[in-house]
DNA sequence: TGTACATCAGTGAACGCGCGTTCACTGATGTAC
DNA sequence: TGTACATCAGTGAACGCGCGTTCACTGATGTAC
């Protein structure tokens, strides 16, 4: 069993599958995210997938909740234990900055239809929402922090489509990076400063 | 030219061309959004669309160029002369209930890929934006109001998507509009007080 | 340890589909005289 | 006012494409004895 022969039994083809979408995503776009052109990519035959996803819904709402694990990732990673506004700002950052570095990828989490009932898609989302509200409600203890929480989500999340469509100016990342300051700053002014 | 039969010259194919397709946005999202189906909702061969657009995306650009427009004047219809934070909420929540009334125009508008260099395109986005920046600084004339009307943009837009994608519950009218008043309020709090 | 067999992951060919776009054309329109 | 003609908007058929999905199949695997 030398991995240079392929073998007829691939292994863990459910897993190569959804490598394989996040690799093609990464490089060529949503809009190139089809079942056969990732079965392709994972050297296979193009009804191979059906064994493992039910048509190809099944593997876009899988490929999201990949994508919702490492928006947490990425976002816990800015800051271990934000505390301060000034920690959120630079978790909004981050939160943008992800969209902008994977852009595809965040539209299929966010702008493709899926399958509202998939239980891992729900709980990565909630999972997401959970960590807004503890973030928001660390930094401004004695706000209105479910509200708070959704304003600071709506607005990053804004922040990353606007760059993300073009509407914003996002040549240079310096430029994206110093706009999100500002503009978290503007809107949270009273209680940032 | 008794108007009950089709004359072989359209009159003005381009107007109605426009028309089907924000027709079909309206009934059926903007999946089905193709040339052939405008074509066929507009009565019309399947070439003849050519004539008036040089392909798919130029189509698509008017109708950008047209939602911006009825966005705009939906933002003003909801309040014409903006002048405190609650007006301003009054035009935020305009702006997510048009996303949420019309969300495959509104995907158009913003998701869709797009030529950047359409001169209607850009011009009707710039209007929006000084809009936007003109309620701002009449809202709150000691702001940053620069940054703060991206800020209050990227925030309503953020709402309008989260909604639109899921992500918050909008399944009736009270519910999101109670959210919208909540959030701005919230995230505004010190300026709104 | 060896063999028979059930299981099932992956194959490859095919289905029907709707799409964007091009082409040579036809027929209505309007202008020059 | 009437006629010849250039223009060009719309036709209808065709192109090649990639897609999602299904099908009968084949060959590797692992288990029961």
């Amino acid at each position: 069993m030398s991995p240079t022969t392929a073998p007829y039994h691939h292994g863990d083809l459910r897993a190569a599958l959804l490598r394989a979408a996040m690799d093609l995503l990464e490089e060529s776009g949503a809009a190139e995210l089809s079942l056969r052109a990732v079965a392709r990519r994972a050297g296979v035959s193009t009804a191979a997938p059906y064994r493992h996803y039910a048509d190809r819904t099944a593997l876009l709402s899988a490929v999201a909740a990949v994508g919702y694990r490492e928006l947490a990732e990425h976002l816990v990673a800015a800051h271990p234990a934000p505390r301060t506004p000034d920690d959120l700002t630079a978790i909004a950052t981050a939160y943008v900055n992800f969209a902008l570095q994977r852009p595809a990828l965040f539209r299929v989490m966010f702008a493709e239809p899926c399958d509202p009932t998939s239980p891992e898609r729900v709980a990565a989302v909630d999972a997401i929402d959970a960590y807004v509200k503890y973030t928001v409600q660390q930094a401004f203890p004695d706000s209105d922090s479910e509200n708070l929480a959704t304003g600071v989500w709506a607005l990053v999340h804004g922040l990353a489509f606007l760059h993300l469509d073009g509407k914003l100016d996002s040549s240079t990342p310096q430029l994206v990076a110093d706009r999100i300051r500002n503009t978290v700053h503007a809107v949270l002014a009273a209680s940032v400063r």
